[in-house]
RNA sequence: GGGCCGUUAGCUCAGCUGGUAGAGCAGGGGACUUUUAAUCCCAAGGUCGCAGGUUCGAGUCCUGCACGGCCCA
């Protein structure tokens, strides 16, 4: 359809092309004039208004939004517009119900999530924020792909769930007569591929957290994790900063993007800030009377079991809301950070590192603890936290076999995908969003 | 979980201090050979989210519920 309607627009006023075209799309409008009746033909491609004399068609018997086939000759008409001088024009499908009003395009939210298709048929700029979506993907694949890292499949369906703090979806398997959980992280599985040697792997597919809604938590949402040995958190970093830019430049042919009010610019390097550093300058970092000082800034802390969760809470609450430019927040307790490798000997901190843009965090990363003895002690001390990651000795079998020293990475794709589109919510870029079913 | 807001024709929206519901688009019928939100004429289209309550009378006021949105947790 663009190619024709390229031809089209070569032409000069009220004249015809020779060549004969044919094109299939969407009957998006129709003006009719009696003898005369000039259709809106739209593809994924584009828009090429049909001109359709009855005379040459016979009677054009089509409704909008139905389908059809259009075979003619490139034209200009007299008010210039490129189009297609019909010869024939061929129903392929029939609308039987009437489509949502197609100049507002469809408003109701509830339906554009229930009935997306309808979304993407009458609001334009629907379809183009999940094109770019696909886009991004596509392109971190791309950068990927060219750089040694090979795509994987682990289980979703997983006997112990694991890699992140989370609440899990249980489900059961018939065959195995056991409870299974939907995974929260792909982590543990891609480590053991590089335990077997495959040295740089990534999987990109859905992780499933049975926990709250909200602009940016979706219950199963995308993620990338990759896993790349012999590198460390700081190359990683690089390697995060890096992909970033290269993909907003691929999809968007620009870094600079404007996010919830914000424009921020891509490109590295990213603002470097240690995690301590950030909570010190809100007076937050301290391992006693925490809890006493964010009560006197009026936080609710009686859902903090513990130390990690009312750190963890300081920061989603003081901090994160102020990166808006992006940033990398490195060096984290080690209480926060299970699989994370220890700075040094006895500091309590990880080489582990986040990253914000418009004060929302992309993703998580970190020089992976390769020490099974290490490990299985970490999961040890989970054991004792609120909420603490379950032990997972297979894991740590895995381990014990030797794995190299890798730095890995999550990237939320939803919320990249949000960055890129300038969407305020994960639901605008999740095609068919969980809503509660209609009884 | 809490607060605020919303739900009227297939869609987009009006409907004031309570007085028996309107428009545009779409759909149906008709006119029209250069329009592009085409125009014009005709007819049709409603459990005003659901259930109660107040009232002579409720789309409008009150309560509860459902679904959704935004903000907070």
């Amino acid at each position: 359809m663009a190619a024709a309607r390229a031809v089209a627009e070569r032409l000069d006023v009220g004249q015809e092309a020779q060549e004969r075209r044919r094109l299939a799309g969407r009957v998006m409008a129709r003006r009719g004039h009696g003898k005369l009746v000039f259709l809106d033909l739209v593809d994924r491609s584009g828009r090429i208004q049909l001109l359709c004399e009855t005379t040459r068609t016979g009677p054009i018997d089509v409704d909008l939004g139905d389908i059809v086939g259009a075979t003619g000759r490139p034209a200009k008409t007299r008010r210039g517009e490129p189009s297609l001088a019909v010869d024939e024009l061929e129903l392929l499908a029939k609308i039987r119900r009437s489509l949502p009003d197609t100049f507002h395009g469809l408003r109701d939210t509830e339906l554009r999530y229930r009935q997306r298709y309808l979304d993407l048929l009458t609001n334009e700029e629907t379809r183009a924020g999940f094109l770019v979506r696909t886009r991004m993907v596509s392109a971190i694949r791309r950068y990927l792909d060219a750089r040694g890292f090979v795509e994987v499949e682990t289980p979703v369906l997983q006997p112990r769930y694991g890699g992140a703090f989370s609440e899990p979806f249980v489900t059961h398997s018939n065959e195995l007569d056991q409870d299974v959980y939907l995974r929260i992280a792909t982590e543990l599985y891609l480590k053991r591929l590089i335990v077997g040697g495959l040295e740089r792997v990534y999987e990109i597919g859905k992780d499933f957290r049975n926990e709250s809604v909200s602009f940016k938590h979706h219950p199963e949402f995308t993620m990338i994790e990759w896993y790349e040995a012999y590198a460390d958190y700081e190359d990683t970093m690089a390697r995060i900063e890096e992909l970033v830019a290269t993909v907003a430049q691929e999809v968007l042919g620009r870094t600079r993007v404007t996010f919830r009010g914000h424009e921020v610019d891509l490109a590295p390097p990213w603002r470097r800030v240690t995690f301590v550093e950030t909570l010190e300058a809100h007076g937050l970092w301290r391992r006693e009377g925490l809890r006493e000082a964010l009560a006197e800034r009026g936080v609710d802390t009686s859902q903090d079991a513990d130390w990690p969760q009312l750190v963890d809470h300081a920061f989603s609450r003081f901090v994160e809301p102020s990166l808006v430019e992006p940033t990398i927040v490195y060096d984290y307790p080690v209480e926060l950070s299970p699989f994370a490798r220890m700075k040094e000997e006895g500091s309590g901190i990880v080489e582990r590192f986040e990253y914000f843009v418009g004060g929302m965090e992309l993703g998580n990363a970190f020089s992976e603890l390769n020490d099974s003895d290490e490990q299985a002690a970490r999961f040890a001390m989970q054991a004792d936290q609120a909420g603490g990651e379950p032990g997972d000795p297979d894991y740590v079998e895995a381990l014990a076999y030797g794995m190299p020293p890798t730095g890995g990475l999550g990237l939320g794709i939803d919320r990249l995908a949000m960055v890129l589109t300038g969407k305020d919510t994960i639901r605008e870029v999740v095609l068919f969003p969980s809503v509660r079913s209609t009884s």
